[in-house]
DNA sequence: AATTTTCTCTTGCATTTTGCAAGAAACAAA
DNA sequence: TTTGTTTCTTGCAAAATGCAAGAGAAAATT
């Protein structure tokens, strides 16, 4: 158990406390953009994380009150990931990732998913808010 | 001269692949809302970035065609730094670090700001973007 | 009942990155 | 000529990451 410490008391640094590495933003993806919710699932993503850094990022997220650990029903030795709020509240962070990343890079993302995005992004966002929440139930 | 490899050819993974550490959004914070500009200005900063590190972003990012290094007028030995459009347009990354960050974390912001953030989202990052525009001039 | 498979991690170890402290290099100022 | 400013560089210890193997518990299959 290390305990958390802020370099100080700006947001923008308290937030990347937390936030700032190359994996913990792409479960928080997985789990809001592709549904997934399990161990194995995000295992199976395109950068490949390895299975120890995912282990840790998932008690981590878990440790910032970001995701519960839920059995799943009838099923003792399998887990599912869910958000809460605020889990889901870096949602606009991750749709201005997506905004900043498919402008300057090559990406295969969908174009009617990014006109989603840069047309009516506070109802996208909005959208899968509410998608992510009720997955939840 | 380390060569640049996008993990995958997800927007947000790519966007990570260069800004996902706990250094590189400070240095663009510094930047964009704080008006710096110079080395020794950086360093100054409450988190306490080490020189070599330091040094490593900088070049890195220069690297990434966001920001561009350009000799003080009269003085050979000091450099300023500048923001290019890529580096300018993280702001709305940077905007909503600073909401979520506020929102879940013991922060100093200033409210007046934080308000500005909140109720005129669009028009603020037009603020900033257009100071960072002149900055450079 | 025994075996195999599924699923979530854990462990050991090499590599890489970070953090810290000291100092070097280039120029400016006194 | 000396002192100061400014931007890094270097060496080394500590921490984080990445990789491969496998452990452990439950579920499914034979």
């Amino acid at each position: 158990m290390k305990s958390f410490k802020q370099r100080s008391a700006c947001p923008i640094s308290s937030s990347l406390d937390v936030l700032g590495d190359k994996w913990t933003l792409l479960i928080l993806r997985d789990i809001l953009f592709k549904g997934k919710s399990t161990y194995g699932e995000f295992l199976q993503s395109a950068e490949k994380m390895a299975t120890n850094i995912l282990a840790d990022r998932l008690v981590n997220l878990e440790a910032h009150g970001m995701l519960t650990k839920v059995v799943a029903p009838g099923k003792k030795s399998k887990f599912t990931y869910h958000l809460t709020e605020k889990g889901i509240a870096t949602l606009p962070i991750l749709v201005e990732l997506v905004l900043w990343g498919a402008q300057h890079f090559s990406t295969d993302i969908d174009v009617g998913l990014l006109e989603e995005f840069r047309t009516g992004k506070g109802v996208a966002i909005e959208k899968y808010k509410r998608l992510a929440r009720e997955t939840l139930a």
